[in-house]
DNA sequence: CCGAAATCGAACTGATCGGTTCGATGTTGA
DNA sequence: TCAACATCGAACCGATCAGTTCGATTTCGG
């Protein structure tokens, strides 16, 4: 009768139902993470997980339904581990560009690391087939990243300090900013090994100089030119 | 005796050895670019090439070596499709601003296609396994038309329209504005439809915007401030 | 030390797929 | 009309793989 849900005595605190032991669960993970990572969906095997993570092949399909069920879950666990990282970085103390530098740093050398870059060849490449999946994978990933920012920009504008635009275009400009020349040439496997920080820090600073010509006030006001009015235009798809 | 390779007689001008009628080799590749295109790469078979080409399956393996050979063929096909188109856009008459809107445009449409979107899933979902195929890719796909738009700049800068600059960067810049919000969201059916033509528009205007921001001489020379010394920094990797 | 339960591990199933083989068929040049 | 030849098409091969089954083994609470 003891519901194992509900059961909270002693006996029950180091004894986990089948398929429930979260220490498990993490070990099965782990090797899949490994072994999705060197070979990709189509190519990893069960067997080849069941190898990595010293754990039999019925006991993961204890813990989990398909592949394709392991699979989400480790891009799940993986997501909230890089959240941390990023959601910090715009409370850094420091004026407006500084903030925005250490959300670019962080977010370009996340993005651009081997386990990122191979969990987006992944799904890229399942993408067209389950569209779904890729869609879940933009939404609950990048599309809540680029909320931070965007977030951080009107705050920015209502307080002056940046112009006022289309903010959710503008945050989309200052990431592919961040990313360009890195994270494309990453997924394609034309740069092997991810770039360094001197590289990272080049790039957003390049970035920043760019995104700060554009948008950042004292450039404006001391330029008074017609030419430089920012377009609010119609909102870009996010 | 008579080598068909040399032989340029009557006879054989409407005779072709077996794997060798280009119009037979197109038939097996539309069909591949249709399956390839629906399926992927790993879940696209070649009986359903075989059935989406009308052709035997024997026959598409005296014209191709194996399903690699075959898809490696596609792509090549279709890059040189590509190009055509692109190339002429920086000839376009008008001003330099007039000439990256070009550009920017047909970039931005041919890129976000479903053909392009659906080519590069396939290859950015294989390059951890064949990273040779994806850096290829890249080579000789965006590295060729970036090179286009870094001979465009560096003209430009020699003509004084344009401010010296790290060339490689702005131009990697200048296409991921260009791109911003369109392409990874595409990539990953985030966006299921190719973006229409005031979208494109929208976007390549705003990227104009902010290049030229940054980059245009006549908003320098009447900022003089040091703040915006364009950085000639190191290159960054291209 | 016992007994229950989770896990192991290895064999097995059923299906898919890339690639091959080979006789039948249809087209073409002579 | 004939002979050569590219193509057809359907069966076939060998390998791989997701997922299942089940008896043996380990683990842990009592």
């Amino acid at each position: 009768m003891t519901n194992p849900d509900t059961d909270t005595s002693l006996s029950r605190l180091s004894r986990f139902g089948a398929g429930k032991d979260p220490a498990k669960r993490d070990q099965i993970l782990d090797g899949a993470n490994t072994v999705f990572s060197r070979m990709g969906f189509d190519a990893a095997g069960m067997a080849d997980i069941t190898r990595e993570a010293g754990v039999s092949k019925g006991t993961i399909y204890v813990y989990f339904d398909s592949k394709d069920d392991l699979f989400a879950a480790l891009i799940d666990r993986q997501r909230e581990h890089l959240f941390r990282d990023i959601a910090a970085t715009l409370d850094t103390p420091g004026g407006t560009a500084d903030r925005l530098r250490a959300y670019g740093l962080t977010l370009t050398r996340l993005l651009c690391s081997s386990q990122v870059i191979e969990a987006h060849r992944i799904i890229i490449g399942i993408a067209g087939r389950k569209p779904d999946v890729g869609a879940t994978f933009y939404e609950k990933g990048a599309r809540r990243g680029m909320a931070l920012l965007l977030a951080f920009l009107q705050d920015e504008i209502v307080a002056g300090r940046v112009l006022p635009c289309d903010t959710s275009r503008a945050a989309q400009q200052f990431v592919e900013l961040c990313l360009a020349g890195l994270f494309r040439q990453r997924l394609m496997a034309y740069l092997p090994q991810p770039p360094d920080d001197d590289q990272i820090a080049a790039n957003v600073d390049a970035a920043l100089y760019v995104f700060c010509a554009a948008y950042a006030p004292d450039a404006q006001t001391t330029h008074a030119g017609v030419k430089h009015t920012v377009p609010e235009g119609k909102h870009s798809p996010d």
